[in-house]
DNA sequence: AAAATCAATCGTATATTTGCGATAACAGAT
DNA sequence: ATCTGTTATCGCAAATATACGATTGATTTT
């Protein structure tokens, strides 16, 4: 892709917001962090189960929230059980509410 | 891209907000909207001078937004004013503060 | 009718995303 | 040390996104 030589610098709540909103810009992610809410916590096997993805696309999907800082994983061999990242959870909640006022 | 077999049907909730958050999911598409929020409206020219990208990228940043619905446009010939979208913004609003409870 | 102004669209190049199957990696059990 | 269950990563293909310059289109002014 062309850039322009100047890349921009945004505010960093801009690029933040920017960067949780990416990761919600897709059904599968949004629906899977609904799910982490009603079960607080689940198992990659869990979500394969409930989607009809293959595994490999729903763990790519763990690790784009989890690379936007939306869940955490914990190690529960031979598992792991991933939650919501409350911390960064309650940043994404509020840059929203005041993005939007 | 191989798509599954029985593309997902997610709730319209699930859609509707990943959709919008797709269109948040960009620095300068945010930036865009802040600005608007600031200004209440504006011109592409505007921001053309605003950002420095060429014309033809703001312009398409803003289509993205007028069909995620976030923005309208109105015809101030020879310009076009554009507006946030007060009815898609306040359902944005909503289902995020549901999203994130 | 012609010119001027402004925004949208086209064509192109490159990067990123999304999806899959296959394979590797990891930790516990045998 | 090997096997088993689980998840991550690799390699690939196709689709989408991002950016630009050039062109087109629409509307007002001249």
């Amino acid at each position: 892709m062309k850039r322009s030589l100047e890349s921009i610098v945004y505010s960093q709540d801009t690029e933040v917001l920017a960067k949780f909103a990416k990761a919600l810009g897709h059904p599968t992610r949004i629906a899977i962090l609904k799910h982490l809410e009603n079960q607080s916590c689940c198992f990659t096997g869990d979500l394969v189960e409930v989607f009809p993805l293959a595994q490999s696309t729903i763990s790519q999907h763990l690790k784009e929230l989890k690379n936007a800082g939306l869940i955490q994983g914990e190690l529960k061999p031979p598992k792991i059980k991933y939650c919501i990242h409350h911390d960064n959870w309650n940043k994404a909640k509020s840059l929203f509410q005041e993005f939007f006022e």
